[in-house]
RNA sequence: GUGGGAUUAGCUCAGCUGGUAGAGCACGGGAUUGUGGUUCCCGGGGUCGUGGGUUCAAACCCCACAUCCCACCCCA
């Protein structure tokens, strides 16, 4: 390997990044059919924006002050002096799009979906890389709490069709532009009390985001935390009403969650709604996915019209990772073994033939006894001999792996064997 | 960005108080000239992460760096 520049230090996938193998894509190929056909059962449609843009888009629309903008971009100058990020995330990306080719002209509420890589310099760890994959959606053009509902049906759809158990769903109502001020205002004033009694992020984050308190994971300042304020008991009218609307077409479906007044989501344009998906298997990374409403985001970004939305993300790797089984075998439904090269000729166009039907073939001559070492190892259901009795009588060995056994069929009888596997 | 652990064969790991490397699995070949999975035999593979230092001698001790893992920060 590489024997001709050895001396030369070895190039590895760059710090944070990965190589995605097989069989292990399988799993990520299966994640994102079954994601694929439940977003289309929901009348969701793909889009696919740039994985580059302009920077001031994550600026604007994540929020100058988040750690994402401040420290986590990739970020670069352009040769005509631009400066160009790869996307963090992709909801600002979409809203973008939505505005820039007119979206809110369409009939309906716009449902997006989108699957792909985003990009974070941040520290890598279990769950955590530097290019890492999200599954994601945005409903744009309603304020209603049905979209809510049924955007948050529609995760917890995604999350049981691939598999996925022993989740917890938690919800949370982070006000808006009306009340959110005033809560942080009269939970900065508590904090100045108590700040002093609390860990050293506790009192920086008093002073410069005290939402992030109630985020604080130090066991001796719990006891402080849960007798601050809590943001769902000072909702404006309007706020409290569409919180309550959310949680009871939950109820509605039956959908299992927990209420969280202390989920604070790190990007500045969440309002109201904001939901999380946690799962035990995933170490102190135990977000699956996070997602909510982002009414003034569009304006933000120089919307001519309001265009409120609600979105989520799935954190793909993780999901992958959660969902797992420790062995994955990629099913290979025949492996045809020629006999010499008059067979292999013959073989070859039969294995076009059984390719062309659909099942996976894998054609590969010599020794009967190496060949049929690999057709074991390559997991093979069937193994078709082809030699010089078997052509010259039009009916070839077709050996069953799993059992041993083997019978001597023809073409359409091989063909109605294979046709009942899965 | 901060802290801790790790780095020896493709993979998982042994390697005692310093004396220039081993196992299991995997891979390849054979016992079996048209029959796999179990068994037996044989084999290929390692500048011991990189660069310095101490020493007669370093996988082992010291320093630096890199990467990975775990955690913090924060998040998907």
């Amino acid at each position: 390997m590489l024997a001709w520049n050895l001396p030369t230090t070895l190039i590895k996938a760059v710090k944070g990044t990965r190589d995605l193998l097989p069989p292990s894509t399988e799993v990520w190929n299966r994640v994102e059919a079954v994601t694929r056909g439940i977003f289309r059962a929901y009348n969701y449609h793909e889009i696919r924006t740039p994985i580059l843009e302009e920077t001031q888009l994550f600026a604007r629309g994540v929020g100058e002050e988040t750690d994402i903008v401040t420290k986590e971009m990739y970020t670069f100058t352009d040769r005509d002096d631009t400066s160009l990020t790869l996307r963090p995330e992709n909801t600002a990306s979409v809203i973008r799009a939505y505005i820039e080719h007119r979206l809110d002209q369409r009939p309906g509420v716009q449902k997006l979906y989108y699957i792909g890589p985003m990009f974070r310099r941040e520290r890598p760890q279990k769950g955590r890389y530097r290019q890492f994959f999200q599954i994601g959606a945005e409903a744009i053009g309603s304020e209603s709490p049905v979209v809510d509902a049924e955007v948050i049906e529609l995760v917890i759809e995604i999350l049981k069709g691939v598999g996925l158990g022993g989740f917890k769903l938690l919800v949370n109502s982070v006000g808006d532009h009306n009340c959110r001020p005033q809560y942080v205002e009269r939970l900065r004033q508590e904090l100045q009390s108590v700040a002093s009694q609390m860990c050293g992020d506790c009192q920086r984050r008093a002073d410069t985001n005290p939402l992030r308190v109630l985020d604080c994971k130090v066991e001796a300042d719990q006891p402080i935390i849960e007798r601050l304020p809590s943001i769902v008991d000072h909702l404006c009218p309007a706020c409290h009403a569409h919180f309550e609307a959310v949680k009871q077409f939950l109820d509605d479906r039956s959908i299992e969650y927990e209420v969280r007044p202390r989920l604070v989501r790190g990007l500045d344009y969440y309002m109201r709604t904001t939901f999380e998906v946690v799962h035990g298997a995933l170490g102190a990374q135990n977000s699956v996915l996070g997602g909510g409403r982002y009414d003034g985001l569009a304006e933000s970004l120089g919307s001519p019209v309001h265009s409120p939305g609600i979105g989520f993300s799935i954190g793909e790797d993780r999901l992958v990772m959660s969902v797992e089984g420790d062995r994955i075998t990629i099913p290979l439904d025949l492996f045809i073994a020629p006999l010499g090269e008059a067979a292999l000729r013959h073989a070859a166009v039969m294995a076009r033939d059984f390719r062309r039907a659909g099942f996976s073939v894998e054609l590969v001559e010599g020794k009967l006894k190496r060949v049929m070492e690999l057709a074991n190892k390559l997991g093979a259901r069937y193994t078709l001999i082809v030699g010089e009795n078997e052509m010259a009588a039009g009916r070839y060995a077709l050996k069953n792996m799993a059992s041993g056994q083997q019978e001597s069929l023809t073409r359409e009888e091989i063909s109605a064997r294979l046709a009942v596997l899965d």
